[in-house]
DNA sequence: ATTTAGCACTCGATAAGCATGAGTGCTAAC
DNA sequence: GTTAGCACTCATGCTTATCGAGTGCTAAAT
């Protein structure tokens, strides 16, 4: 529906934008190599591209900006491919060379280099564990009163939680229940736990109720604390674009950053694959101004986590699509890995 | 060496801009009701205390502000005790009253409360837990050639760590290792870790040498990873701060703020008790427009992690010293009861 | 039928000029 | 020692003028 023409005016001004963060006029346009026309034409095709909604001017004698629908239009049709330099692919690669690191280290790492590699802010979701295996399950306790419980999963990830003893329990009663717990739970998956508790065990740990309640609690609890999952790299970054010098433009973005509970519902698994948030697009008012690019990162093919990049909405998408895409498979690849030993 | 009057007029001047946050003119002062004073008086006061450093103008027809020095004198001779509210009482015992909360987990909720207090920055340095004793190692084999350790203190704290297995190792001497260890090292003070395991331990490790040099770097670790008991709340309150409307002025705090490895020298424990740095008196640039109260909080009577206030020169040092102070008394309770158990 | 040169027009940004007023320093009177 | 009075300073805000980047439109050129 936009001829081609229109499109290569529409690319060259986004390309151009996203650079210079001003308005970009005809005469700016028709200066570029690859373009042939005089500005008095580029005008009218600019002209036109407005009517249509893919421009915007701020004020009447004043260049034009792509509106949402023009980065909208830029990142599905327009984009080209971003070749990465040897630098940054250097750093990729080293980031998943690194050995013996929890997945969640080398997620808080991968978060790092994202923002490094795209000077915006990163926004990394660790993985789910609800595949993981339950390896084993050990209980500490401190005192009289009280334990601390232990699980580890198969791919050595460890969870614990302080818990209340019942009153007058003995060190041979716990070391019966947890024996009991490994036998019968381990190589089962987190997810299956819950159910697996009751079925099979409840009848036989009717005298350990209390614990039996802590022990689901905890399990629980390792499975849904998502704020803890939350990384969050370079939140600073955005006070280096032009268009947010105003501190009361970018204060509702920073407090959004600090709240990793409403980072979620801004990044959380909303599906698999490249996701594009332009401006408008974005749910929450404080990031309209911004675009956020997510994508997840899967272990054996399944989804299990996000990584994601939070910019201006003059961003360079191509870049950041491909550096995003770059670390969303080595993490897939590494965590996959890791996860069949 | 100032006069009571002086030390009066200084107070008020104060006062005034920590809520003004505007130079402070002569007639301001004269018109309060505690000053008997016209404000040609004043003026000349303030001539004098500007002379002798305790006071800057702007330029010569403003008001005067406190200096660095005059801030000094302020805290040091002039602060009055503040008086915290009901609902601010409330909060803090609220805090103190939960049950079964990991150490780490109140101290996060510390920093939480003292920056929705303060309404500054809050920056909190988790408990060193060289004193803490050890209660149970246990190694948790998770394939042929990888491993988890796990460490757990009396408290209820747990460390852990992916460790490499030596080739062809099997379960059962790594059970052996592990009641080793257990048996020998349990009680034992984490600082007395390393030493003990060397002297007593090493001659009958000869076989295992490879898994002892990971689970002494295991227990350094946990030692030593100081950046991780960092914990930061309320960083962008700043930016409601008149004086840094800027992005240029809040940008260096931000990025700062940002480094946790960084914000530990800035917090870190320099002794014990209360610390203010005011302006000029810190060291990193980032922060020369900015005052730091910092305090530490106890076990058992020994200096164990600090909580600290980032706020503008400007600030309410009253109230914040107040509210610091009621903190770290009541972490120092709290975990020394922990402790003790 | 396109494309382009030319030109009048718009409007933000910058600078200059000016009035305002908060605040000072100084002097002389109390 | 204190204060009233007054001239002086300087940031702030307002108005006006200038500048120039950029547009839209028209008419000529291709």
């Amino acid at each position: 529906m936009l001829s081609d023409r229109q499109q290569m005016i529409l690319n060259a001004i986004v390309d151009n934008y996203i650079h210079s963060a001003e308005p970009v006029g005809s005469r700016t346009i028709s200066k570029r190599e690859d373009i042939g026309f005089s500005s008095a034409t580029i005008r009218n095709e600019m002209s036109d591209l407005e009517e249509l909604g893919y421009l915007e001017q701020p004020h009447t004698s004043a260049g034009r900006v792509p509106s949402t629908k023009g980065y909208r239009f830029y990142v599905d049709n327009l984009i080209q491919p971003h070749l990465l330099e040897e630098a940054e692919l250097g750093k990729l690669k080293q980031l998943f060379a690194e050995r013996i690191l929890h997945s969640e280290q080398v997620v808080e790492y991968t978060a790092q280099i994202l923002s490094q590699l795209t000077n915006y802010t990163a926004i990394v979701l660790g993985p789910e564990i609800f595949e993981h295996r339950l390896k084993h399950i050990q209980i500490v306790p401190l005192n009289e009163t009280q334990a601390v419980a232990i699980v580890v999963t198969h791919t050595g990830r460890v969870e614990n939680k302080l818990i209340d003893l019942p009153e007058g329990i003995g060190a041979g009663e716990i070391e019966r229940l947890v024996n009991l717990l490994n036998g019968k739970l381990t190589d089962v998956p987190l997810w299956q736990l819950r159910q697996r508790l009751y079925q099979e065990i409840s009848g036989e740990m009717q005298r350990h109720t209390e614990q039996y309640e802590e022990i689901l609690q905890l399990l629980n609890n390792s499975l849904t604390q998502e704020e803890e999952r939350v990384y969050l790299r370079g939140a600073t970054k955005i006070l280096n674009q032009p268009e947010f010098r105003d501190v009361d433009k970018v204060k509702d973005i920073l407090e959004l950053l600090e709240q990793h509970d409403q980072l979620l519902s801004v990044i959380g698994m909303q599906g698999d694959g490249l996701t594009v948030r332009i401006g408008q697009e974005n749910q929450l008012d404080a990031i309209k101004q911004c675009s956020i690019i997510t994508t997840s990162y899967s272990l054996g093919g399944k989804p299990v986590g996000m990584v994601g990049i939070l910019g201006p909405t003059r961003m360079e998408y191509g870049k950041v699509i491909t550096v995003l895409n770059h670390l969303a498979e080595g993490l897939s690849r590494m965590l996959t890995s890791q996860f069949e030993k």
